[in-house]
RNA sequence: UCCGCAGUAGCUCAAUGGCAGAGCAUUCGGCUGUUAACCGAAGGGUUGUAGGUUCGAGUCCUACCUGCGGAGCCA
């Protein structure tokens, strides 16, 4: 036995009728006294078993019905299509080497409650539904880069140690390492992309995040990973198109290239269909009177007044009135960051835009267009009692070849609990890192 | 940080203030087409922790711990 040839299950179709060496674990068991169903799982796939006793080796036979679930097993048999079995092949097993018996493997085939999964995490990941989820995030990640690389972006990472906050100091995780200052863990790539945008036009950063807010909630995680692109000479038109073309490649390549993992996770496929540019677009005064009409008409609890940020009931209703992801933008700039660049007619909009995800997937992406003068921005750090020394290197982006520019942030996480249809984001990411949950 | 819910066998759950229970899992036995297989048997408990009320507490009260859901904040 070599371990470099094997055939992965999801490759069965081209090997009907011949004979094949299959490599796995054992996923369930069914059998009877002369006759068992070993359920092979490989890590492509699941496939069935049927297994003889007549056609085993003695000691083989009895090493196969000893098996517990997860036990590790390599399989030799005959590739037979069957109506009867799920996923259409079968295997007529004529060979077998049991290399561990498992027999208390923790997670059984019934049902389980969430602490415990997320306590086997690592075990949990091996199950059909987890093993679809995180293809589905595989292919999202995949979709990500293909289209950025594909559209002129050159991928420049940010850092994750950062001197200074981003947007305030509140959230950030303190590290304490660097001599004579306080150094964070990174909110966002935003301000060094506006630098890698300069130098290449087009750029982008990805990579894990992390916030330290309190958030106790199914969109929420303390470590997350984040999409960030920037384009120098844009717009926030220019934001916008680049943001729903973006969505549309994401939910086209994971309806295509995941379909086995979509009906594994029970989604409804024409909300993915319905995700094609162009999406709906809604000024924040618009929204704050789509808001006060639901209000009136009871749908929605607290009355809104205009200036204040959407909460997740808000978005959850804006969302609603439409079947594809709605982009709202022009918001009040005292609710978002220093750097939005600021409507020329009405000062107190920034030119920013946030794309809600339909379903109650709430923001799946920010952005905006950037401000570019140099006076503005030793304003506004002032005016948020920022450290200036800190944002020097960021001001001299507005002292050399300042010209307008902009950009988004998309969380993986909350796109790809979207793309699958599921409640919680923390089964989008292989070991979520969250308020109360740092193992395993 | 605030609000709400929960904690009983490895897991999922039941038990009017009155003997601690079931299904699954595990172990043993049976079964040649099973689909969360089925049939029979066995083992498995300091009811989250610490106090209190009571003749008697899994059940009622107080505090704490842990988890879940939500708010705020955000992607």
């Amino acid at each position: 036995m070599t371990l470099s040839t094997h055939t992965y299950i999801n490759q069965l179709a081209q090997h009907v009728g011949s004979e094949v060496t299959l490599k796995g674990w054992l996923y369930n068991m069914r059998s009877s006294g002369k006759i068992a169903f070993p359920q092979l799982r490989d890590g492509t796939g699941v496939v069935q078993c049927v297994v003889l006793k007549t056609a085993v080796p003695p000691e083989t036979w009895d090493a196969l019905k000893a098996m517990g679930q997860e036990s590790a097993l390599v399989i030799s048999g005959t590739v037979r299509a069957d109506e009867r079995a799920p996923g259409g092949f079968e295997i007529d097993v004529n060979n077998a080497e049991v290399l561990q018996q498992v027999h208390d493997y923790p997670i059984t085939p019934k049902e389980h409650g969430t602490e415990f999964l997320m306590d086997h995490r690592h075990l949990w990941l091996r199950s059909r539904r987890q093993h679809a989820v995180l293809k589905v995030r595989h292919t999202v990640v995949q979709a990500v880069r293909n289209f950025l690389d594909n559209d002129g972006f050159t991928l420049a990472d940010s850092p994750i140690f950062t001197p200074a906050a981003c947007e305030g100091t509140t959230t950030l995780f303190e590290v304490d390492y660097f001599e004579g200052e306080k150094a964070y863990l990174t909110q966002s790539g935003q301000l060094y992309n506006e630098a890698t945008a300069a130098a290449f036009g087009k750029s982008y950063c990805f990579g894990p995040t992390f916030r330290a807010e309190k958030s106790k909630t199914r969109r929420h995680l303390t470590e997350f990973w984040m999409v960030e692109p920037e384009m120098a000479y844009a717009t926030l038109e220019d934001v916008m198109q680049l943001a729903e073309r973006f969505l549309s490649y994401i939910a086209a390549r994971v309806l295509e290239d995941r379909s086995e993992e979509l009906k594994v996770l029970e989604r409804d496929t024409s909300k993915l269909e319905a995700i094609v540019a162009p999406f709906p677009r809604v000024h924040y005064d618009d929204a704050v009177k789509m808001l006060l009409e639901g209000h009136e008409r009871g749908a929605l609890e607290a009355k809104f007044e205009w200036g204040g940020d959407f909460g997740a009931p808000d978005e959850t209703y804006i969302s609603s009135q439409f079947d594809k992801p709605v982009m709202v933008h022009h918001y009040p700039a005292a609710i978002k960051a220093f750097y939005m660049a600021r409507d020329q007619e009405r000062p107190e909009l920034a030119l920013g835009v946030d794309v809600l995800a339909p379903e109650g997937y709430g923001e799946v992406i920010g952005g905006g267009e950037r401000a570019t003068s140099l006076e503005f921005l030793h304003e506004q750090i002032a005016l948020h009692q920022l450290p200036q020394e800190a944002f020097e290197w960021y001001l001299d982006l507005r002292r050399y070849g300042s010209v307008p520019h902009g950009g988004f942030g998309m969380g993986i996480e909350r796109c790809t609990a979207w793309m699958c249809g599921i409640e919680h984001i923390r089964e989008t990411i292989p070991f979520p890192r969250m308020l109360y949950r740092i193992r395993p």
